[in-house]
Parts: C-alpha cells; sequence; structure tokens
DNA sequence: TCTGGGGTCCTAGGACCC
DNA sequence: TCTGGGGTCCTAGGACCC
C-alpha cells in the first residue's frame, strides 16, 4: 500500500463498486409520504395477506416478513396495517436512481429498492475519494428523499451486497482491497447474495458456515464440487471482480407473471378455471400498460400438496389480448385438469416478450377481428383506469369473483371448452 | 415457516442432425 | 440395427433474488 495516498483512495480500491440499498423501502416511503406514521410500528402487505415491509418498530415488536395479516391485527394490534402502493414506491425509486447518476452514469438499476453503481477513476472528477463520495451519496439520498439507506463501496459486486447488508439500517460499509476477511468471518456463508436454501445446505453440510471458511476452500473443490454462479462468487468473494455493473440490464422485461391463491383448495373445474382466466386477464392488463406483447403463455395448476402441472401455449402471434391466449387455454387446461385434485392455486405467465410497435398485421391472422378487438381492450384500460381493476372481464372469468358482487361482463368469447 | 407474488438465470437431458 | 460419436437447439424445472 502507498505510504502517501489518502485513506479510501485509488490504491485501496482497484475498482470501487457501491451498492445502495433502501432500509425497509416500502415502510420508509409510506413514512416519508405520512409523517405522521413516523416512530409507529407499521406493516405494508394488507392486499396480499401477509407483511411485506415493516418499520423497525415493528420487528422490534416481534412482527416478522411473511407474517399473515390476520395473526398482526390478533397478535400486536397497535399495529398499522397499509395494503401497498407499488406507484408510490417506484416513484421513490426513480428519485433514487437519479440521484447515484449524479455521482456517475454507471448505474444499474438491480430492484425497486436497491442499485449498483461503479464509481471507478470519478475521485479527479468529484475531487473526492471513493469513501467520500460512498458517503456524499448515502447523505443526498437521506436529506432529499427522508428514507435511510445502507451504502456498501467494495472491489467487487458481491462484496458490496455483503458491505451494505452488514450495517444495516443506515449504513456505510467499505471494504478496501485484501482486507475482506475479516469481514467475511463474520458473515454466514446463507446470507451470501447468490446463496441460496439448497446451496447452504450443501456447504453446511461440508462443515463451511462462514463466507470466510467459504472463500477459503481450494479452487479445486469449488470447481469439483458447485455450479458456475457459485464459483463466481467465490472469485468476487476473494476480491477478483467478475460482475460489470451494467445500465442496460433492466431495460427489457423478459416476462409477465399473474398468480393467485384461493382459500380453501378446491376440486370445482369450472372455477379453477375462471381464476386462471384471471390471471390471464390480469396479464395481460400489465402487458398493454407496458406495452408488451408475448409469444408464449405458461399456466400452471398448483395442488394443495405444492405439486405443480405446467403447460405451455405458443401463440400464433405476439399478442397481450386475453382471448386470443384462452383460445389455446381450453384445450390445455382439459388435459391437464385432475378431478380427484385438489387446487390451491393457478398461475401465467407471458414470455417470449417484445415491444408492441407498430398494429402489425399478419398474412395469417384475422386483422379485422384483431384491430377491433385491441380497440375494445383501449377502452376497457381507459374505464378500469377509472373505476378500478376487474371493473370489465370475460365471462370465463366471472365466476372468480363470487355471486354477490354484480359486476359488468363483456362478451368476449373464448374458443375452449370447459 | 402449514408456506404470497413477481421476476431472472442456469443446466441436465431430450430431440434432432450429420 | 448387438446401436459410435459428436454437435446444436430447446425445454422443463430448479435455484435464487427482492
Amino acid at each position: 500500500m502507498n505510504a502517501t495516498s489518502t485513506a479510501g483512495s485509488s490504491s485501496d480500491y482497484p475498482r470501487a463498486i457501491i451498492h445502495v440499498d433502501g432500509d425497509a423501502f416500502f415502510a420508509s416511503c409510506e413514512v416519508a409520504k405520512n409523517l405522521s406514521l413516523r416512530g409507529k410500528p407499521m406493516v405494508v402487505g394488507g392486499s396480499r395477506g401477509i407483511a411485506v415491509a415493516l418499520t423497525y418498530e415493528a420487528k422490534r415488536l416481534g412482527v416478522t416478513r411473511g407474517m399473515p395479516v390476520y395473526q398482526i391485527k390478533k397478535m400486536f394490534p397497535d399495529v398499522v396495517i397499509l395494503p401497498g402502493d407499488y406507484d408510490l414506491y417506484e416513484m421513490f425509486a426513480r428519485r433514487m436512481y437519479a440521484i447515484v447518476r449524479r455521482y456517475t452514469p454507471v448505474v444499474e438499476e438491480y430492484s425497486v429498492d436497491e442499485c449498483f453503481a461503479d464509481i471507478t477513476d470519478m475521485q479527479t472528477v468529484l475531487k473526492k475519494t471513493y469513501e467520500e463520495i460512498a458517503a456524499s451519496i448515502k447523505e443526498s439520498l437521506e436529506s432529499e428523499l427522508g428514507i435511510s439507506f445502507s451504502v456498501g463501496l467494495a472491489v467487487t459486486k458481491v462484496l458490496a451486497k455483503v458491505a451494505s447488508k452488514y450495517q444495516k439500517p443506515s449504513g456505510l460499509v467499505c471494504i478496501r482491497e485484501n482486507t475482506e476477511r475479516e469481514y467475511l468471518e463474520r458473515v454466514s456463508v446463507g446470507s451470501i447474495w447468490g446463496i441460496g436454501r439448497a446451496t447452504a445446505q450443501f456447504l453446511y453440510k461440508n462443515k463451511i458456515e462462514t463466507a470466510l471458511q467459504f472463500i477459503d476452500q481450494p479452487e479445486w473443490w469449488v470447481v469439483e464440487h458447485m455450479a458456475r454462479p457459485h464459483q463466481k462468487l467465490w472469485t468476487e468473494l476473494r476480491g477478483t471482480s467478475l460482475y460489470v455493473v451494467d445500465p442496460e440490464s433492466s431495460d427489457l422485461q423478459k416476462s409477465i407473471a399473474s398468480t393467485r391463491t384461493f382459500r380453501p383448495p378446491t376440486t370445482d373445474k369450472s372455477f379453477i378455471f375462471s381464476q386462471l382466466s384471471k390471471n390471464i386477464e390480469t396479464a395481460c392488463a400489465r402487458a398493454r400498460s407496458h406495452g408488451l406483447i408475448a409469444k408464449r403463455a405458461l399456466c400452471f395448476l398448483k395442488s394443495q400438496e405444492f405439486q405443480y402441472r405446467r403447460f405451455e401455449i405458443e401463440l400464433v402471434n405476439h399478442t397481450n389480448i386475453p382471448s386470443q391466449i384462452l383460445a389455446g387455454v381450453g384445450s390445455a387446461f382439459e388435459k391437464n385438469f385432475r378431478p380427484q385434485v385438489l387446487y390451491r392455486a393457478t398461475g401465467v405467465t407471458l414470455s417470449n416478450v417484445r415491444e408492441d410497435t407498430i398494429q402489425q398485421g399478419d398474412l395469417f391472422e384475422n386483422t379485422e377481428r384483431r384491430i377491433s378487438e385491441t380497440n375494445v381492450y383501449e377502452v376497457i384500460d381507459t374505464l378500469e383506469h377509472k373505476f378500478g381493476k376487474h371493473t370489465i372481464f370475460l365471462a370465463s372469468s366471472g365466476q372468480s369473483f363470487g355471486r354477490n358482487r354484480r359486476r359488468r361482463m363483456i362478451g368476449i368469447p373464448y374458443l375452449g371448452t370447459v
């Protein structure tokens, strides 16, 4: 190390990668929007039936992520429960990315509450050391958004992830080159980004419990026993950068899913089909709002025992119109549905997605019909924006709403049998 | 963990071809 | 077909993430 260099400068960081992570992000956004919630135990997730995000006050009471809302209400009557406002969180996310981009154009929008930034070589431009830049980013985010952030600085993406997680909430941790061992000693392998349940179990079985023990495994052992992504983690944790901060990584969405669990589980065939039909409508509505069309639809039926039955429909044309997907789903559903099985959920994933550029008619499709359906859905999307979701839906989805709710149905038939 | 929802990526193995 | 040895492409499903 160069004795004349300033602490935290280039000699300590061959690459300087920052990871920014919003603390209890959804809950923090709600508090930032409504300051009267500050200091109160609160959870977000009412509309999903489980706690998706919690304030630290709620955590302190003993509420945990994933806890069912009915249980929270019973055990912690003082906890405020909010339904979740994803437009709000996305707005805060965009502001977060914009602030980080003031420091470098190389920003990867990793998720709604996280991003990576590569600030290598930015010291001269910004007239600050890397560690000062990290501190400045954190300060800007917190003062401008009113939310606390944890920031990590390190020589690789995986180490930057370790760093931001190391002192949550509101941590600022900088792991200089060749100092990773002292941090990794206190990190369990199971909590490393990219190591999930299955791999953690395998490592525990081999008496590898900390991240330090993991990086101390000889290379031949890692190559022999672990999949390639995990080999890369091993390298990154040892301080050699393999993963690039990619500003374009999240540009194009690759699939759109909608799944819903219903209780209690049921064998009622037409109800189950209507659930699937509703999921297809929901996914298509999202596709239309993103301006996307899909060429495949992967459907699943999930049994009470969590057994999946999957079937995939190759669509004639790229589409985001439910009836065009339902046309192929009916018979596939017939083939895959088992009368004696109790089902608990259905779902659909639209894939092979691309942008809906122009209304491009295809020689083999009935262009007139397609355009008229597209127009119908433009009207529907407008109405639903005004009056709420599922104001209008296909007759095939009707049963999923229950008998007592009076709804308007529109008669777009699908060509299938149920 | 009596177990929600929306995503991405990797890989083993089958299909198919020479 | 007592049946080798590749290569490529695709898919299903697992693993993982937030």
